[in-house]
DNA sequence: TTTAGGG
DNA sequence: CCCTAAA
């Protein structure tokens, strides 16, 4: 690119094309007596309780390419030649049922039966699994959601108490992340209760041999399927409190820790690991974990309701719907004129397991220790510890935000403003390609480009997520290189 | 508030 | 994404 005196115009191009796009409002009706009915199953996924029409595209709320998305020009950006994107995302956190108004009635099945005022927490085993069994990516998502506190946190409180050698190795733990070639994975409800609890560390490991420890990686817990009947009148605070709490009730029972070999369960707790076929050089560890609830039903602390064991009949423990939630960023669950969407299961992302620290990029030391982290068993006492509870009435007092990963369109929203404006005005870069995406903020975009950037200088088989065009990959290079050198510029000038 | 970077 | 020191 050459020096382009004028940086509003460099690296343009294209024909300007705004692209606007009403998204269809979820509208949250209020209607009466209504009960909502989230069933968490088994398999960490959240679905309506009862059929829900999937007309949410993957691409959910977000602008899709459609024609109809470029109805509109945008006279500012014809007057000044420039060649803007705007995404138009109407794609707003009201959209999301975390973020509605309290008093917003929602409506999300037909339970027209079911007592108010009720949850109903049905427990299913539920387990954990660390390779094979795909499809847990954004499982830490929901959990984040059902647990708002924030992770650090969490772990400081369930491993702080005890600093043994395996603490070390808390960073790879997710690196055996299940991604496989860019493509997502289910998810779901879970606990991610990885990380060290050293406690049982010991004793589990180091019967063997020194230099045979076997390394487990838990990347996370699935949460038991649970049913919430809750009153379409309940605040979104208290379905989140409930649903919290459910899980709280769940994971706070004694539970017991099942373990799976290639799916088989492994009962006799007297075998050493390498009689049972675990070792360290099985690479595929195919080796699951299971929390089973001391007893069948779980006992709610606030489990007024004597249907609890009637729900039987709803669960439904198809592990099939997976794909098909996956893919969703929510649902919409319609039904006469109320829709609501629930949270996004899945995002189809995959960062979801970013949180455990971003040791993705860090595969190699992965392979090399081969199999991770340690997790020797899961500390009861640190999930039964993991307090509900929050110094502010605000609900989202703490509140990660979900994530939300960015569209192609979005990416080429993004590199388009950068590439006019440059790598330090991302309060402009905002206002001018997402003014209306209200859940970008500047530092969003910034951090986006950021990642934008190493993406594209990783091999494509290191890239995960929804592929970026690797036609954008390559404007966001010369868009950096370009900018990176102009502020070199810049800074020999005022010297 | 916005930048800029590390976490 | 979050958290923050600086500006």
């Amino acid at each position: 690119m050459g020096d382009s005196s004028s940086p509003e115009n460099h690296l343009e191009g294209q024909g300007q094309n705004v692209l606007e796009r009403e998204d269809e409002r979820v509208k949250m009706r209020t209607t009466n007596e209504k009960v909502i009915h989230i069933k968490s199953r088994s398999d960490g996924l959240i679905e309506p309780g009862q059929k829900a029409s999937k007309d949410c595209s993957a691409e959910n709320h977000v602008e899709k390419p459609s024609l109809e998305g470029r109805s509109h020009m945008n006279l500012d950006s014809l007057a000044n030649g420039c060649a803007t994107r705007k995404l138009v995302n109407r794609d707003d956190d009201e959209n999301f049922v975390r973020c509605a108004q309290p008093n917003s009635k929602i409506k999300i099945s037909g339970s027209p039966g079911s007592p108010p005022d009720t949850i109903k927490v049905k427990d299913a085993s539920h387990f954990v699994n660390d390779e094979n069994n795909s499809g847990d990516n954004s499982v830490l998502e929901n959990s984040e959601r059902m647990y708002p506190f924030k992770k650090r946190k969490f772990f400081y409180q369930t491993s702080s108490s005890t600093s043994d050698s395996w603490s070390h190795c808390q960073g790879i733990v997710d690196s055996s992340s299940t991604r496989v070639n860019g493509t997502n994975h289910g998810a779901g409800a879970t606990m991610h209760v990885i990380e060290e609890s050293s406690s049982m560390a010991d004793q589990q490991v180091h019967p063997a041999s020194k230099g045979c420890n076997v390394k487990l990686s838990i990347k996370s817990f699935k949460v038991p399927e649970l049913f919430i009947d809750i009153p379409e009148t309940a605040t979104i605070g208290s379905l989140k409190r409930t649903v919290m709490e459910a899980v709280t009730a769940i994971l706070g029972d004694e539970l017991h820790v099942g373990i799976l070999l290639q799916g088989k369960k492994v009962r006799d707790d007297s075998k050493t690991l390498i009689q049972t076929g675990i070792s360290q050089d099985d690479k595929r560890h195919r080796l699951g974990f299971m929390l089973e609830p001391r007893h069948n039903r779980m006992s709610s602390s606030y489990n007024d309701d004597p249907c609890f064991l009637t729900t039987g009949s709803r669960q439904k423990l198809s592990r099939q719907s997976n794909s098909l939630m996956l893919q969703q960023g929510s649902y919409n669950v319609s039904r006469e004129r109320s829709t609501v969407k629930i949270e996004n299961c899945a995002e189809g992302d995959l960062n979801g397991v970013s949180s455990l620290g971003d040791t993705s990029a860090n595969n190699n030391n992965m392979s090399k220790c081969r199999a991770l982290v340690t997790v020797p068993a899961i500390n009861m006492d640190a999930l039964a510890v993991v307090p509900y509870r929050r110094k502010s009435g605000n609900p989202d007092f703490g509140q990660r935000r979900i994530r939300r990963p960015f569209s192609v369109l979005e990416v080429e929203a993004l590199v388009q403003a950068v590439e006019k404006l440059g790598t330090g005005r991302w309060r402009d870069v905002k206002q001018r390609a997402f003014d209306n995406a209200k859940h970008r903020t500047y530092v969003d975009l910034k951090d986006k480009w950021k990642t934008l950037v190493h993406t594209a200088r990783i091999s494509p088989q290191q890239r995960r997520g929804e592929p970026v065009p690797q036609e954008l990959l390559d404007r966001v290079l010369a868009a950096h290189a370009y900018w990176s050198q102009q502020q070199c510029k810049h800074q020999l000038k005022s010297m």
